[in-house]
DNA sequence: AAGTGGTCTAGACCACTAC
DNA sequence: TAGTGGTCTAGACCACTTA
């Protein structure tokens, strides 16, 4: 009796209704003596059923079965090297502009930076087989950064992943047309895009903002 | 000195470089001894940072910090309903179509069905302040669930939720043309929006195929 | 073959919070 | 204020995997 067959042996509860949502589950002294276990394993099995949003659990009012379970989704987000390479592909990728600039305010809002903070602007195509992927516009803090390569030779972000601890950040996915990046995705300006943005933190402050339009047919599938 | 001070302790360093990515970090032993807790304590801690991608664990080999940290994301999949209330909003929806079918060839096929099993279909657009929000378009496998209410008071989403055990599903994010949405969301059919496709699997099999377009100005947004 | 992480146990103390 | 989950400890055994 592992905490995993105990974990096992609650959900099918649940399942079963015995344990209708909403209700109040047995306490894990209760458990542990009804399976034979220490609590200590009915908690384990417990604090994983309450992480994937099976049940909900307070101190002294004990836990219950979720009554509208949440469903959580994990996202791992690969390196876009990667992510073209799993495909079998060949990935490569051109650096299409880079300039030193004030960051313009609507972006720096976004990194939460004071507007006009000096930053550096970089437009990058990343291809698949030759053919192009997804077009990239970053802005990067050098104030919050060591010494910057040329990113002739290294893409940002794995310059980025490498170098840079990484603190927080968020990541937003939404649609609309090509507008800027349908030159060089080689497609009409009306066409719609998945388009993916990312602020990213680190220990010195934000570090870089990050937008990604990507090529028609792009998809994110999670399990749940 | 809980498992999450050492879960700090360690992440610091990890971050300071003192272990730089791809280094094997001391034994659980040996760690717990450095800071005098035992080692279930710095095996909670361990095994939290290998849970969020920040190092690699393997019996035997060690733990390592993760080379290139797969950033991973957690993403709540909340009713719509409350999606829409959280803001403030009433929410409401219209069943538009319902009617009885054999489930298309390429819906059957995401399903995992075999073509031409009975199915009902569904239409519901789903309003915030009376204004559309999602169009939904659904199959639900009858053969795998319980009598189906009429739909007209519940969403099937709700119903499913509160009535139907969930063993796993997928999700998948795209962009595209409004299409066959347009109307419904009272916009051109040329207009991108963000979709979303999810199936879920019961313990009797597939349970439903639904597919969501959402109005412009949707945006999933995820913490890192 | 040996060392590592994975897990279990029995007992204990504590913080939180519903009553 | 009493009961619940949250956590820690010290010790133990085991499975896995690499050397």
């Amino acid at each position: 009796m592992g905490w995993e067959d105990i974990r096992a042996a609650v959900l099918d509860r649940i399942r079963a209704r015995e344990w209708p949502p909403g209700a109040l589950i047995p306490g894990e002294e209760q458990i542990a003596a009804d399976y034979g276990v220490a609590r200590a394993t009915v908690n384990r099995a417990m604090q994983a059923l309450a992480d994937e949003g099976f049940v909900e659990r307070k101190k002294r009012a004990g836990t219950r079965v979720a009554a509208l379970p949440t469903r959580r989704a994990r996202l791992d987000i690969p390196v876009l090297r990667r992510e073209v390479e799993a495909t079998g592909a060949v990935y490569a990728f051109r650096l299409l502009a880079r300039h030193e600039a004030p960051i313009p305010d609507e972006a720096a809002m976004r990194m939460g930076l004071p507007g006009g903070t000096p930053g550096l602007y970089l437009e990058t195509l990343h291809l698949a087989d030759g053919r192009p992927q997804v077009f990239e516009t970053r802005w990067l803090n050098p104030a919050a950064l060591p010494p910057l390569p040329d990113f002739a030779t290294v893409t940002a972000n794995e310059w980025l992943v490498a170098e840079v601890p990484f603190v927080s950040g968020d990541l937003v996915f939404s649609a609309g047309p090509a507008g800027a990046a349908a030159q060089a995705l080689a497609i009409a300006p009306d066409t719609p895009v998945f388009v993916t943005e990312r602020v990213t933190v680190g220990t010195a402050g934000p570090i870089t903002l990050v937008r990604q339009s990507h090529v028609p047919g792009y998809r994110v599938v999670m399990q749940l």
